[in-house]
DNA sequence: TATATTTGCGTAATCGGTTACGCAAATATA
DNA sequence: TATATTTGCGTAACCGATTACGCAAATATA
């Protein structure tokens, strides 16, 4: 069946272009009547006004971008995961649609940034979500900026504090570090992908009078990284009694590594991980972690990105760390 | 920064617009030189071809769209995650965006659905991933042929051979029947969500002998479920010795509540799970898994879908379930 | 009833590209 | 050198919608 475009479609059922035109939008003046034959005339002739010629006329875009920094390693990402159905929720019935936009760290990411880039400036996308986290994503903010598509950062971002979703990973390390104070460890031990500068200083702070105690460990972001960790704290600072793991992954691998030796969490090791992934309390002991409420993050921007379509102003938002205790901390 | 558009632009830099245009375009000769001086000033001047009206004259989409149903409850989907980013990381550097279209079941479905198939239907796409697994899906099949749109579909999907990605979730559950047959286990238990007929008749076939010995329990797909239904069991049916779950998340809250209640697995409970998604090896037991490769079935699907819109044809493709075997069987 | 206002719709310009067609200049062939 | 072919580019007709403008009919106001 061939499809029908709106002269075909207005002439045979007897009307003109500018009608039917009117018939689909709010704008402009029509008989009720006349719309409603014209909607049901479109259902039995399977008419569907083209688009891109839609978009061309009169410029909209309703689809968003959500933009975020890959990470290394083929591990499914998890982080993102739970902000994007955060997003989707809050974009379910609005009519706008998602695009996911991940971007690789450094080496490709000239080639990829600058696909977007194009795609952006030349109108492809009416809204951006960028979450925060690398070089690249400072520079999809200039792109949003450039053509003046609304935008909104989730995370910390230098330079940008107007339209964003921040929230404080220094302020959730913290957390944790007061806490193991509190319970009276001694000999902490960070665990730490590729640093995070916040995160171990916001510790150190939450530290306090046992900060000097304090080793950092540093490898790569994933399980097996948590477990090698585990092990080398344990052949050359075996007193350690309580880490903070940058992420919840890391802190998997550590525990498995931990059970795997004989050691015993909470009682000889306390763990707390960073990001309360819904895994986390899977995990046996179940995870305690500093929870950066990933989806409700997710839900926030998706709204901020809502009321700056519907024209309408926003102000920033942060969002407060918490720290979730379930039984290894 | 006023956004120049073709005209302004290529009388600004004395060419015609057709040049311009051929500049941008595989297509249509133009000398080298001619084109490597238009897209430097086009750098310059920040000329960016406008997407909706190249879309318009020349018709083609560089959107796929991936379409799943929505799970219930509000766990995070960590299913469609690993498919989505094996879908990523196919397309990549294939210039093919990718959006996500996750559709309700049932009740909104309706609504949602229609918007989908305007959407589809007026040009929005241009290629189709489609996840079985709902009445919805069937619908959207239809969809994309109506639009005459590429796509694939991932799973089973009654009527639709051609364009598959798909796997025999009944083939995996034998394989799990068949391991706990093997290692003695005489008493089996099937939990699941809202029922899999499928993986329940694999279950069986597989458990031969003691197929009639099997209990089956149903009630979400949530970890919560999955610990309900090691309490029930216990609490009727202390001498059940293996269970399959139908997936891994409700094999985690089984194993929790197990663990909780002092017995102890494999030795006394062998637990499988299904989907052998990234966390199963995080948790205590590792958990044994039925294993989908989903992250691999999107690769596929994504690959498939490039195919298509190269003008190739393809062939459906089968994935076989794979058992891995980690600690709680 | 006469005039002013509103309503409903059609005509045609416009959005910003792509590309068929044709022509002149450059190159190849005889 | 004369002719045939190829190359490079410009002109203008599309692609399929939206919408400013204007006119006639319907309704409101005097």
């Amino acid at each position: 069946m061939k499809k029908l475009n709106i002269k075909e479609f207005s002439s045979i059922i007897g009307v003109s272009t500018a009608t039917v035109s009117r018939a689909f939008n709010a704008s402009g003046r029509i008989n009720e009547k006349t719309r409603r034959y014209i909607i049901e005339k479109a259902g039995e002739l399977g008419y569907h006004a083209n688009i891109h010629a839609r978009n061309l006329s009169s410029p909209r875009s309703n689809i968003a971008g959500l933009f975020y920094p890959l990470l290394a390693g083929e591990q499914p990402d998890y982080f993102i995961n739970e902000i994007q159905q955060g997003v989707q929720s809050a974009l379910m019935d609005s009519g706008i649609l998602l695009q996911v936009h991940p971007f690789p760290a450094r080496a490709d990411a000239e080639l990829t940034l600058e696909t977007y880039r194009t795609y952006v400036l030349s109108g492809g996308l009416g809204a951006m979500i960028i979450v925060a986290g690398s070089a690249e994503s400072v520079e999809l903010v200039k792109v949003a900026r450039e053509a003046e598509v609304p935008y909104v950062v989730i995370g910390h971002m230098s330079g940008e504090t107007r339209y964003t979703v921040s929230f404080d990973n220094g302020q959730g390390a913290r957390l944790a570090g007061k806490f193991f104070v509190r319970t009276g460890r001694r000999f902490p031990a960070y665990i730490g992908g590729h640093l995070d500068k916040r995160k171990k200083l916001g510790f150190l702070e939450g530290l306090g009078e046992i900060s000097d105690k304090l080793t950092i460990h540093s490898g790569g972001d994933a399980f097996i990284h948590g477990a090698n960790a585990f092990r080398e704290l344990r052949a050359n600072r075996p007193e350690t009694d309580c880490v903070l793991c940058a992420n919840d992954v890391l802190a998997a691998g550590f525990i498995k590594a931990a059970q795997e030796s004989g050691a015993t969490i909470p009682e000889d090791i306390a763990v707390i991980g960073f990001d309360d992934l819904s895994f986390a309390r899977y995990l046996t002991p179940a995870l305690s972690s500093v929870s950066l409420k990933l989806n409700h993050i997710g839900l926030s921007a998706a709204r901020q990105i809502l009321k700056l379509l519907d024209g309408n102003d926003i102000t920033p938002e942060f969002v407060e760390c918490e720290l979730i205790f379930r039984d290894s901390a």
